[in-house]
DNA sequence: GTCTATACACAGATAGAC
DNA sequence: GTCTATCTGTGTATAGAC
C-alpha cells in the first residue's frame, strides 16, 4: 500500500469530513438545508484550522474567523453554540473519524509483523489525509474541557496499546526482540506524531509520506526485528 | 554519566536560572536590587510556566499571573514591558540557557559513537532539568515574534545539524550503518523531544529520564551501528 | 517597590431587521 | 439564512498613592 492507493480507497476530503460531520450532528445545527450546512461547514472548519494553526485557537476571534470564512459573526453562530462549543466538536470530530479508518484496515490482518507494517502506513497516511486536524488536534488538547480531554487521553491510550499488543504478540511468536513493549510503543508513536507535527520541515526537504513512511519502517523493523 | 551526575555538575536550579537571566537583562528591569529581582523572576517565571503549560500562555490573563505570584498586576510591570515582552524574554532566555550547556558539553569528545550517545544524554538531562521551560519554548513557539521565530528555527536546526554531522562522521569511520542522516537525525530529535512533551505519561509509569535514556541509547544502537 | 483603582480596547455573544 | 448593530464582560496596561 501506498499513499496514493490509500487516498483513493478512503477518499478523504474536506467535504467528505463535512458531510460525515452534519450527519452525527444535524441536532444541534440551526441551519437545515443540507447543500447550505456542508458549504459554510468547510468554509468555518477550513478557516478555524488555517487560524488556529498559524496563531493558536485562544488567539483567533470571532472576527477573525468572520474575516476568513466570508460569513458574519451571527452567522456562525447558527453552526455552533459558541467559541467553546466549536473546538470541542472539532477535537471530537477528528477523533471519531480518525478511529473509524484505524479500526477498518486493523481489523484484515493477522500476522504481526504484517500488522505493525500496516498499522504504521495506516496511521501516517490518515494523519496525512488530515494534517490540518491532527496538528490542531494535538496542540489545542490543553483547551478542551475535562469530558473531551478524559476522551482524548482514552484515545491515545488505545493507539499506543494497539500498538504495544502488536509487538507482544511478535515477541510471543517468536519474531521481535525482547524489548519492553510500553516503552518500544511510546516511542513508535512519537516517530508517527513527528510526521503531522513538523510537516512543514518535510515539505521544505521534499520528503514525502511515502518515503517517511518507508524510512520508519526501516528503522524500526531493524531495532525491533530478531 | 547519570542526571544525578549531570545535576551535581551543572546545578540548574530555578534561582540559578533567574540570577543568569538578571545578569543579561538587568537594562530593561526597572528594579534594581538584585535580591528583590531574584525573588520575583522566580514567581513570574514559575508561574507563568505553571498556567501557560496548564492552559496555554494566550489564555493565562495578568490577573491569573497576579494571583499566582502573589505580585499586583501593577507590580509586574516593573519586570517586563507587556505580555509578549515576557513571552520573548521566556523563549529567548530557554534557548541560550539550554545551547550555552550542550556547547559546554559537545567540545569534549571526538569518537562518533561516544560523541552520539553523550548528545543524546546532554540533551535529555538539560530538557529534564529545565523540563516546564522546553515544554512551554515547544509549545508557545507559534506566537512569538518574527525574529525570535527565526532564532527559534535557526536554534533547532543547529540541534539538528550537530547530530546530522555526528551520524556523517560514523559513517565516514566505518561505524554507523549508510543510512540518510538527514533522516536519522530528525527522528533522532524527536525522540528526544518525546520525552519533555510527555513527561507526565513517563512520570506516571516510573520510567525515570535515566531508563528513558538507556532505552533511546539501546535502539538508536540497533538501527545506526553496523 | 508595591499597591489600588481605573482607562479603554477588544473579546464573545445576541437581538432584530432584512 | 444572513447581516448589522450593539451589549456586556474581560483583557492589558498605566497613573498615582503609599
Amino acid at each position: 500500500m501506498n499513499y496514493a492507493e490509500f487516498q483513493k480507497e478512503i477518499k478523504i476530503t474536506q467535504k467528505s469530513i463535512c458531510r460525515d460531520f452534519f450527519c452525527q450532528n444535524h441536532g444541534s445545527i440551526r441551519i437545515k438545508k443540507e447543500k447550505t450546512v456542508l458549504r459554510n461547514l468547510e468554509k468555518i472548519f477550513g478557516a478555524a484550522l488555517k487560524i488556529s494553526n498559524q496563531k493558536g485557537f485562544q488567539a483567533m476571534s470571532m472576527r477573525d474567523l468572520s474575516i476568513e470564512t466570508g460569513l458574519s459573526t451571527g452567522a456562525m453562530y447558527a453552526y455552533f453554540s459558541g467559541k467553546e462549543d466549536l473546538l470541542n466538536m472539532m477535537q471530537h470530530h477528528k477523533r471519531t473519524m480518525a478511529m473509524r479508518i484505524v479500526e477498518k484496515y486493523m481489523k484484515e490482518e493477522t500476522d504481526p509483523l504484517i500488522r505493525l507494517k500496516t498499522m504504521l502506513r495506516v496511521h501516517l497516511y490518515i494523519s496525512e489525509a488530515m494534517q490540518p486536524w491532527f496538528y490542531f488536534s494535538y496542540m489545542e488538547a490543553k483547551n478542551i474541557n475535562k469530558k473531551q480531554r478524559n476522551q482524548a487521553v482514552e484515545s491515545s491510550r488505545i493507539t499506543e496499546n494497539i500498538i504495544k499488543e502488536i509487538i507482544l504478540e511478535g515477541q510471543k511468536a517468536g519474531l521481535f526482540k525482547d524489548h519492553d513493549a510500553d516503552m518500544s510503543a511510546s516511542i513508535i508513536k512519537a516517530m508517527l506524531q513527528e510526521w503531522y507535527l513538523k510537516r512543514k520541515k518535510y515539505a521544505k526537504r521534499q520528503i514525502s509520506v511515502d518515503r517517511y513512511a518507508d524510512f520508519l519502517e526501516s528503522i524500526i523493523m531493524s531495532f525491533i526485528r530478531i
